[in-house]
DNA sequence: TAGGATTGCACAATCGTTTGTGCATAAGAC
DNA sequence: GTCTTATGCACAAACGATTGTGCAATCCTA
């Protein structure tokens, strides 16, 4: 029953050998250090017979090498991580790499604590959404020398590899839309405020109406995070504040979803009330009432692009630090925006 | 830069010790040991002082302790499984528990090999989410004394701890409000053929025609996967074979874009030319075109409780085996069942 | 058949911790 | 002042692997 796991020296023991042989013939180095056929044909037989399973412990302890990618994201639920985390998963298998997920739950304090723990776990590399406010534990981090690729919200300013989608103009297409149909009072759900994905969206959105030569009004843009309760809120207070505003635009998935609430318990309908976009494109977005109109991130090639950036630098390929990678956004048009005729 | 992680011996050293009193008065031992508290003090400042951070890896190997749980889904990306998986993280780290977290990708043999794996990192427990076609290869895992829970797609053969849905029960709530309106000839869009949801939730199915004595009618069953494919195809198939049919039902939010996507290939509305119910909650549910009636699975709770199902065995208490734990699940109607007027 | 090269393996150190035990020195008892 | 007990710490053996080196036995060569 509780059977206990197998050592190497129980194999060896039981093929007659001494432990140093055993562990040669199992690793492949039979060859190089001249263990003979026989002798490895007879201990490798003995090890599938017990059942040898070598210690991962015992072996990253020795080799200094653990093999374990750690992958922290502000939150698996979310599709958006999970997606990235279910690609970089993928590539590091793939390369031999196990990895150790967690969760930071949008809070930098618990972010600082988990890198101490990926720390002394002694992960190799990290993929890191961070959480985006601030960046000096991420700094004291990246000092150790361990391989970073920050996805989605990077710090400009860090020294690291960076992955994350074109979020201006992705903006400034979307916009465009909306423009384009005679919006010109548009208010904007914005995510965690000061990060970069945050700044770079609101820079499209301001570029945006300076090219149509909107005065660009504070008092609409609102909003605190990415999450469904900060849409709920600033659609919300945006829809009781600023009775001309014609069309709103959601930073997120989540944010969209607080946003059709605040629409939905106003009695409104989208696109005759308000128009509605996005960026994030959810799987539904084609099947609501009115189907969204959204700028879709290519959330699987963030991974595995920040994936293959970090096997990379594990591989001992220096690769260039500094460097951001702009991941294009498709602009998938449906039907939620109305054609508007005032101005 | 590069630096070294800082080892006990390297505190010891500059604190004038040696290892071993360095390390019983780091880890409170100090008291038991007879360190002085003037020693003990001295050891911990040099210990901030250098940034020391005792290696998990020795401290495991040491301790035959890992202080690892792994967490084996077949999607993380699936969001139903991330919703478990993000429980499980946050209740295993409040016990002092690090997750593993690897996806089979709906496959059982790649199933099988990650079990190997978690087995060689040694994880001290697992929250097991099976692909759910077959049970030798966990059968021979919990033959190692390694506790598990299982959770959704469990094996009830196995004698093992397991928590899923209330799924019969749920199906026939969900049945009955597709009855009471009238309808007769109800599509089903089963998932993975075999797994213990799906059959369970097919002979509520099945139950509740009878209870209404409406004979069976095994055609109107398709689909073979949880996937939004598999409920694609299924619901093609059915609308295109059964003109007589009102309404489908579901079996997860995947099948129900899929479901909708057929729908809306075929410029059908939702109630009023077919009817449409769903297992699992999606959070988009209620903004739909026709906000889906559906039955909704308390998911963290799933996750939660076999998270402290599996704490609790690795704290030794001994937790009755092969008990199966069930949730209740929760009907929300919505607007996406018509009434129906015929028979 | 002696000498050197080659073959085939074992010994022992090492990775960074934890922990049982032993050995000084200091303190207390008489 | 001796004997005992308590105090404060160091030594060394683990945990389970990997790897540089050493040492027999066999082989080849002349």
């Amino acid at each position: 029953m509780n059977a206990d796991p197998v050592t190497l020296r129980e194999v060896a023991e039981e093929a007659g050998v001494s432990v140093s042989t055993a562990s040669r013939a199992l690793t492949g180095k039979a060859e190089q250090y001249r263990i003979s056929k026989k002798t490895e044909r007879s201990i490798r037989d003995v090890a599938e017979r017990l059942g040898f399973r070598p210690s991962h412990l015992a072996r990253s302890l020795r080799n200094q090498r653990t093999g374990l990618v750690g992958v922290l994201v502000p939150d698996v639920s979310n599709s958006f991580f999970s997606a990235i985390a279910r690609e970089v998963t993928r590539c590091a298998r793939e390369q031999g790499y196990d990895v150790l997920l967690v969760d930071s739950q949008e809070s930098t304090a618990c972010e600082e604590q988990l890198l101490g723990h990926l720390q002394s776990r002694q992960i190799e590399g990290l993929v890191l959404c961070p959480v985006g406010e601030s960046a000096e534990h991420l700094q004291a981090f990246e000092a150790k020398g361990i391989p970073v690729v920050m996805v989605d919200r990077c710090f400009s300013q860090l020294n690291l590899t960076t992955v994350t989608s074109d979020h201006q103009s992705g903006t400034e297409a979307l916009m465009a839309e909306l423009l384009q149909k005679g919006h010109r009072v548009i208010g904007c759900l914005q995510g965690r405020v000061g990060t970069l994905p945050n700044n770079e969206r609101i820079v499209g959105y301001r570029q945006s109406l300076k090219a149509w030569n909107i005065p660009f009004d504070r008092s609409l843009i609102a909003g605190d995070q990415f999450d469904e309760l900060s849409g709920y809120r600033a659609a919300s207070h945006l829809l009781s504040t600023h009775v001309g505003m014609t069309a709103m635009f959601a930073f997120s998935n989540q944010i969209l979803l607080g946003a059709l609430r605040a629409i939905n318990e106003r009695k409104l309908s989208i696109p005759k009330d308000i128009s509605l976009v996005t960026f994030d494109d959810p799987p539904f977005a084609e099947f609501l009432a009115a189907p969204i109109t959204s700028a879709k991130q290519d959330v699987p090639l963030l991974g595995k692009t920040a994936a293959e950036l970090l096997l990379r630098q594990l591989k001992g390929h220096e690769s260039p630090k500094n460097q951001i990678y702009r991941i294009p956004v498709e602009i998938l048009p449906r039907k939620s925006i109305a054609t508007c005729s005032f101005h």
